[in-house]
This record gives C-alpha cells, sequence and structure tokens, in this order.
DNA sequence: CGGATTTGACCCGCGC
DNA sequence: GCGCGGGTCAAATCCG
C-alpha cells in the first residue's frame, strides 16, 4: 500500500524532551498535558433526565485524556492508513493555521476507546500526521483475517515499536514505554532501511488544550 | 437495510 | 468576562 516514512514519537511523561523538534511554524502551541488515565462518569448536566442538547459528553476539567498517547507523521498521499484496525470518523475540524482540516476517527469495536486524530503538515502537504490516542483492548481486525500477518499479537508489534524506536534514537527502553503506541501502521522496512528517514518528533501530541 | 461519513451545533477550557 | 479554538455529538445523508 502506501509507502510511507513514519516518524515517530512518544508522549509519556511531562519530562519529554519537548522542544527540540517542532511540527514547522504552523504548529504554535505546546503541548502541555501528561497522559492522564481516564474515568468517564456521569454527565457534566447531571440531571441526566431529557437531555434537550445534543452534545452532552462526559467531560471534565484537567482531564480528559484516555491513556497513552502516540504521534507520528507519515509520508502519504492518503490521509487515512490503513492500519489494521477499523475506524470510524466522527468529526472533523479546520485547523488554525493550515489550509487542512483534521479528522478524529475513533475505534469501531465497541469498548475499545482508542481515539485517532489525522490532519496533514500545512507545510509539507505530503505529510500526515496522526495521533492515537489510547490502547486498543482487542486484536486487530486485519490480523483475524489473515489481512495482517505480523500483527496477530501484541508481542510482535511490541517488538516491532522497539525496534524502530531504538533505531531512532530511543535507545532507552524506559523512554518510550509510557508512550507506546496502541498499534502501529504497517511500516515499511525495506531492506535499503527506510527507517533512516525516521526522526524523532512530536511530543505530547496536542496543542493547545 | 445497515453501516459509515458528513456536517452543523454545542460545550468546554484557556488566553487575553 | 468574553472570545477563540479544539473536541465531540448526533441527525442527515451517502454508499455498498
Amino acid at each position: 500500500m502506501t509507502p510511507v516514512t513514519p516518524n515517530f514519537s512518544a508522549s509519556s511523561s511531562s519530562t519529554e524532551a519537548a522542544g527540540d523538534e517542532d511540527w514547522g511554524p504552523c504548529k504554535v502551541d505546546q503541548p502541555k498535558q501528561e497522559v492522564q488515565e481516564e474515568e468517564k462518569h456521569a454527565p457534566r448536566g447531571g440531571e441526566g433526565s431529557d437531555k434537550a442538547k445534543k452534545a452532552n459528553k462526559p467531560r471534565k476539567k484537567g482531564e480528559r485524556q484516555r491513556g497513552p498517547r502516540f504521534a507520528f507523521m507519515t509520508k502519504s498521499e492518503v490521509d487515512h492508513l490503513e492500519d489494521g484496525y477499523r475506524w470510524r470518523k466522527y468529526g472533523q475540524k479546520a485547523v488554525k493555521n493550515s489550509p487542512y482540516p483534521r479528522s478524529y476517527y475513533r475505534c469501531t469495536a465497541q469498548k475499545c476507546n482508542v481515539k485517532k486524530r489525522v490532519e496533514r503538515s500545512c507545510q509539507d502537504p505530503t505529510t500526515v500526521i496522526t495521533t492515537y490516542e489510547g490502547q486498543h483492548t482487542h486484536h486487530s481486525p486485519a490480523s483475524l483475517r489473515g489481512g495482517g500477518a505480523h500483527m496477530l499479537s501484541p508481542s510482535p508489534t511490541t517488538n516491532l515499536r522497539r525496534s524502530v524506536l531504538l533505531q531512532q534514537g530511543y535507545t532507552n527502553p524506559n523512554t518510550y514505554h509510557a508512550g507506546l503506541p496502541p498499534l502501529l501502521p504497517q511500516i515499511h522496512v525495506p531492506d535499503h532501511g527506510l527507517l533512516q528517514d525516521i526522526v524523532p518528533s512530536f511530543t505530547h501530541g496536542n496543542q493547545r488544550r
């Protein structure tokens, strides 16, 4: 499928080395939140009777993260990269400082609240920035159908992550373990070593809030 | 017909 | 306190 040039970076503790890189002038805001455990509960309204309004989502101040977040850049002309999981788009918003919209996806598997944000780099339209949030509680559908032969279990995937991360400079596993990507797209690692192009970038996936 | 996508509205947090 | 921007919901629509 699409040849990709992923640009990984795990977001974990707030001690992340954020700042050495940047997504370009487009990205102006600094990441500020750390990975937090999620706990969904009562809608903010509280009463829970007949909600007249639509947007009635449980939200808590200071908490909006669900699990580890992982962002990476991919050289691709298509926004939605095939990663073995099924995603349902639930929103799209225009991005400030960027002519390209940002798409919001959610894993279709119930009880799997992994989310994914996809946007195009404004300075490099061929680059897609994908941010995963959370971890899958199931296996990739593709693997179950023999589509992705190498994604049968978390272990190989984890190994792949490590190898990739290590190759890009994450020599210390401890620096990424907390921010393990919930999954990885099928990374093409040609003989000539495409990973050479991978450079750590992006930390704490989020911008403003 | 069922599932996925589109799209406008709504809500919230943060900066000014 | 207000406005802005990001994130999410859900009805409508589209597509296989």
